[in-house]
DNA sequence: GCAAAACTTGCAGAGTGTGCAAAAGGTGCG
DNA sequence: CGCACCTTTTGCACACTCTGCAAGTTTTGC
């Protein structure tokens, strides 16, 4: 059975998709400069006013969802044991995090096109809340063993946030598998560049 | 003696900086939401629309100048001799970058305060070129020696950014010597995190 | 002092995003 | 069914960013 709570989840993240895909559409075939805000709806068939209550920016509309969210992030290295060494604890969540690109893959391909075209969407998207998800996030780092220091945390949060970017990118591109190529780029930080 | 061009850019600075102290001052005076184009323009006494003849988006007035342009990253890298292990060329352009530093200091300090209380500021003035310019930099230095792969020039540019940037950062939070702690970074990254 | 070049400004207009209140739709229950 | 309750959608007014263009003002070169 479904609740009433979970059909309307359900319902606004199907149309929440299909805002998503008529939007991309627009961008791919009539260019990014065609897809207003008017124009999405009109596509979607809904107003331009309940747009923004699925989006809070326009470009939220043409990128994937993101594999994290910024609370969330913090919260997976706070549920690793407290006396694990921070680079033990970053790799465990960046593995999570990887194993979240599978089920939406195909979604990945989907964008591609659209973020090799205008590699600025995904910074503009994000640019509200990474800084601070890494100022908290080297919070959380530092007090942990084996950090020497605050640059020392800087280091390893910025490193394992590349790495995890890297590798799913990189997997995008050469069709390789996000696990291992994590794993690879993991053991060059861990042994130096 | 100074040419009228050079008359003309230098009394464009000027002007540019004056823009940019009044609009950081009403930021931290009277908040960010006060900070609009027309009230930063009556406060430098020019007109609207004069504004963005001197910034194309409102957040550049209420950053610092940046370190370095994208194009010149590049130029710095390519001007590096060719047979140079690609690290060692991404070392000697952080410490460029890193130099450049000082003669700006004082500036880094005025607005370190409000990129304290808005961190969203300066990723949003380079969401637009930085995802470019790490595309094109990637690219430079995968042909160099030293370069296992794609994954490895990656992690490698994202490092040496993420040092480059980590290092100011913490200087300014800790008063630290830029160069020194540079260096510290640059270790790090280079023996393994 | 005058013509060319560079800079400033006003104006009109397209576009994003928000608050608010009214309308529409779905849900539960007697 | 029919009526109250809650959620979602929508229209409207509005503040704000940013652009193109053309007219006005200043600077520069001779």
């Amino acid at each position: 059975m479904e609740t009433p709570q979970e059909r309307r989840d359900r319902r606004r993240a199907e149309k929440r998709q299909a805002i998503r895909t008529a939007a991309v559409k627009i961008a791919l075939d009539q260019g990014l400069e065609a897809a207003t805000v008017e124009a999405i709806s009109a596509a979607a068939d809904i107003s331009p006013r309940t747009f923004f209550n699925y989006f809070s920016v326009k470009e939220e509309a043409l990128v994937m969802e993101p594999l994290w969210r910024p609370e969330e992030f913090t919260g997976l290295l706070a549920a690793r044991p407290d006396d694990e060494p921070a680079f033990e604890s970053l790799k465990a969540v960046a593995r999570i995090l990887a194993a979240r690109v599978g089920p939406i893959w195909a979604d990945a391909r989907l964008f591609g096109e659209l973020r090799r075209r205008h590699p600025e969407l995904a910074a503009k998207v994000r640019a509200a809340d990474e800084t601070k998800l890494m100022e908290d996030v080297f919070a959380a780092v530092r007090d942990r063993p084996g950090v020497s220091g605050k640059l020392h945390a800087r280091l390893l949060v910025i490193g394992t946030f590349g790495a995890t970017i890297s590798a799913v990118q990189e997997a995008a591109e050469s069709g390789g598998s996000v696990e291992e190529l994590l794993e690879e780029a993991l053991t060059l930080l861990e042994n130096g560049l």
